[in-house]
DNA sequence: AGATTAATCTATATAACCGATAGACAAATA
DNA sequence: TATTTGTCTATCGGTTATATAGATTAATCT
């Protein structure tokens, strides 16, 4: 599940993966033109920045910018910076595996078996796409059929 | 993400999936033998009860069993009964569309497109699984190696 | 140096949700 | 009618999500 924390987190990186090269952007424009609380925008940016994914300066005409080529930042591991583990259940997770306390036979788990599945193909779409995609893909409108089916 | 109760109704739901055709097993029993909290099963059937899969008898000898045989029950038709929507986030949802309060075009969303490919890659594992593939499952070991790389 | 700007840290608050429990009630069977 | 077993209502502690407030640090400009 993708949290609030994720999607403002992606949308701020996209933000800054729009800039020209060497120009940064201050938290609080950010935050005012995606919506976002100022000060949750904060706390994201700051573990994304611990994460190494964005570099920041302090003082007049500082800001945020991306450390690395929007090309070389995956979607998965902005989501795993702020969200932790894709996986949907502990015992599924490559990264981050953890043994459920009430289960017996880990080998046999019918639960676990479908749930690595489910887990390889979330990774599977987060881990191949970057954020240089999703700038890509917000200059273009989505095709306007078939993907309406609500 | 799937939480506890999903995690007990799949357990369940497989319990009941591997009785003699015709005979039925009482809450307690499915309780006491996957680790559940009898109460917490209580409402957990009743949900995938009221959902159609299971139907249920009460009084002495009573207990549930599956409405309709286990080939025909999706895992994702289980999970979605138990706790909703499966896409990450309700804009990627195709069953439960909903769009975020916080955004501005929703076409050219690039977390709404990210999603909806994620949305897409979960169902096609859930939809295309049912309780007789995880009872199947259940009956023989996990591949060895490959499987552990935690 | 002093003023200003903007990120960083610490602490706290509110609300929702998960997981579980208790107990009364209803229905079926013997 | 007594017993068994599912059904319903209500509650409750703990955790997580989602922020907000205020103080602090660092950089820049005048």
């Amino acid at each position: 599940m993708l949290t609030n924390k994720g999607k403002y987190g992606l949308k701020a990186i996209v933000h800054l993966a729009k800039l020209e090269a060497g120009e940064t952007a201050q938290v609080a424009d950010i935050a005012q033109k995606n919506n976002i609380s100022k000060k949750f925008l904060d706390a994201i940016l700051l573990d994304l920045r611990n994460a190494g994914m964005l570099r920041s300066k302090k003082g007049p005409g500082g800001g945020y910018a991306l450390a690395k080529p929007a090309r070389t930042i995956k979607v998965g591991a902005v989501i795993r910076a702020l969200e932790g583990p894709i996986a949907p259940i502990g015992c599924a997770s490559r990264s981050a595996f953890r043994a459920c306390e009430d289960c017996g036979e880990i080998d046999s788990c019918p639960v676990r078996s479908v749930m690595t599945e489910v887990r390889d193909a979330m990774a599977g779409v987060v881990d191949n796409t970057t954020i240089a995609d999703m700038v890509r893909r917000s200059l273009v409108k989505a095709p306007a059929e078939a993907e309406y089916v609500i």
